[in-house]
RNA sequence: AGGCAGGACCGGGUGACCGCCGCGGCGGGGAGCUUCCUCGCCGGGGAGGAAAGUCCGGGCUCCUCCGGACAGGGUGCUGGGUAACGCCCAGGCUUCUGCGCCAGUUUCGCGACUGCCGCAGGGGACGGAAAGUGGCACAGAAACAUACCGCCUCCGAACGGGAAUUAGGUUUAAGACUGCUUCGGACAUUCCGGAACAGUUGCGAACCGAAAAGUCGGGGGUAAGGUUGAAAUCGGACGGUAAGAGCGUCCGGUCGCCUGUGGUGACACAGCGACGGCCAAACCCCACCUGGAGCAAGGCCGAAUAGGGGGACCAUGGGCGUCCGGCUCGUCCCCGGGUUGGCUGCUUGACCCCGACGGCAACGUCGUCCGGCCCGCUCCGCCCGCCUAGGGGGAACGGGGCCGACUCCCGGGUUUGACCGUGGGCUUACUGCGGCCUGCCUGGCGAGGGGCUAGAUAGAUGGUCACCAUCCCUCCGGCGCCGUCAGCCUUCUCCAUGAAGUCCGGCGGCUUCUCGAUGGGAAACAGAACCCGGCUUACAGGUCUUGCCGACCC
RNA sequence: GCCCCUGUGGCGCAAUGGUAGCGCAGUCGAUUUGUAAUCGACAGGUUAGGGGUUCGAGUCCCCUCUGGGGCU
């Protein structure tokens, strides 16, 4: 995942938690805000109640694959919170689950023309 | 083989596809005007032994004008190592466990207990308790200043002893005995009896008449003994004493402004003196160390917003106000601070390995602020050149090589002198040999080789597989073991449908061992955030090594 | 990342180095026709864990764990 798909603005976390669309299964909630830009931005928050660092880092880094490999529309900014389950969740389970979050919130692009 | 303990090390490997973050090079595009942004390709790199906990120590940065002292905090046997440390190494002391030896007590003996010493292994925040303050619950006479009981001694008085008056004393005196004299019995120096005198003893009577033990009170001595307690006034034995006491002796212990010897020192040994409870991870005293904050330190850049300070414009304008004075609002410029964002700090360092030397070890050292020459790289205010390209020249820093000088190290030779060891000698003078220090001369392929080294910033190592190695489970087969069945063979016998043994085969099972193979599973603790040195804590599995125990074989 | 604080019965809190206690909650009994209130009795603790100092540790010292807070 590219750089300018990133969140790194702590204002702009906060923003999207205060104003944006949710949902949520039992390992992930989603939280999304359109942005005026061409591309999504992405941001994950872990916790410290998830685990220790290792399993924290695990859980990002996973979390980055799955929305990698799922088609996103262009013009959203989305916060996946981790929940206590996600520690021990394995990776395809963790893929299921944020496209689940997706397909819900209609970020999903499901047009396979648009890639 | 295996087990235990210590030390050192590793912390899965290879490959494919898709992805992430820096670095270098090349190319395209954009901003822009010499640096950024973005895209593509190539090359190369990308978490740990603890990155953790944040318990110590340093570097680095900022703050205080500079320095000192106090407070506060920390450390605490000695010596060494280190940039430093609360870390490391070596040693000392102490303590625990095991073994051995010796002595004592006890036992018929075996043995048991106590103590010294030695060896091996483990533990120790290990200065000072005769500087002061404080604490030591309950129990106990008493918890550090004394003396409750007891023991000994002295004094006192009521008692007691001792009241129908004891021991004893004085007087009187019955009686007894002895000696001498004398009388009588017929006589007698003998036998019996009587009398006088002297001596001894003394019933009885009269008179006098204590003391000790013991009880109580008081004074003094003593600290042996005393239902306690975690701890009781150095421990044990003998002597000694009125009773006792380190008061004395022997064995042992602790302490010391003491003396001697050994050791750099802690300390040890011997002598002398003393015997003072424990607690300083209670206050405290002594010695030493220590300014505070921390990369979210600190520095730089640009923009926006609100407010602050200063200046300019006030001929003007709005609001309050009947008006004036006055107050407040305005426009422009500058200044510094805060917030936010970005950049920087930002990664090569007291680094690691091998070798040599020094050191028991931890650890340290392995050339030079020197001169000259050459090479490569960078830069240039000089020159040639239109100016680029290029060439020449110069400069400073860093790198490499060669030569010289100096220093260090090592080796050889030699002179003088001092010292040390050893020998000769008349134990004096003197002298031989060796060592060491210093001076001079001279020599050296001598002063080494290799390796690692991330820099993210909502925070980079992941996802999907394949194969190989490690371990575990399940299933199957072979070998092995056990049980059972029938038969062959051998031995025994009471000669049969008996008992025992052995081999092969069939069937069933497998706690363990070994080999092959199917399927499945496990693979720890844990993620750099400025950087190092330690400590502590967590950790699957594995490798090497040392010590001890130890099966089997020779 | 850095700097601090806390931990005692089910809950909220005490305890000078010397027997671990108080209130509420719980159980049983009494009282009441019954419940509440009230009264009486009872039970419940590895003082977060480990090690050390001390005769003796909840308390003093060290290490670990847990929960919470602050800086930005």
């Amino acid at each position: 995942m590219q750089r300018r798909q990133r969140l790194t603005q702590s204002r702009r976390f906060g923003q999207i938690h205060r104003e944006g669309i949710s949902a949520a299964n039992r390992f992930l909630v989603i939280r999304a805000l359109p942005n005026d830009l061409e591309w999504s931005r992405f941001g994950f928050v872990v916790s410290k109640r998830i685990g220790n660092a290792v399993t924290r880092n695990l859980v990002k880094r996973r979390l980055r694959e799955s929305v990698r490999q799922i088609r996103v529309k262009g013009g959203w900014d989305a916060v996946f919170i981790a929940r206590r389950g996600a520690a021990s969740a394995e990776y395809r389970q963790l893929q299921r689950a944020a496209d689940n979050l997706l397909r819900r919130t209609n970020l999903a692009d499901t047009d396979p023309s648009t890639t």
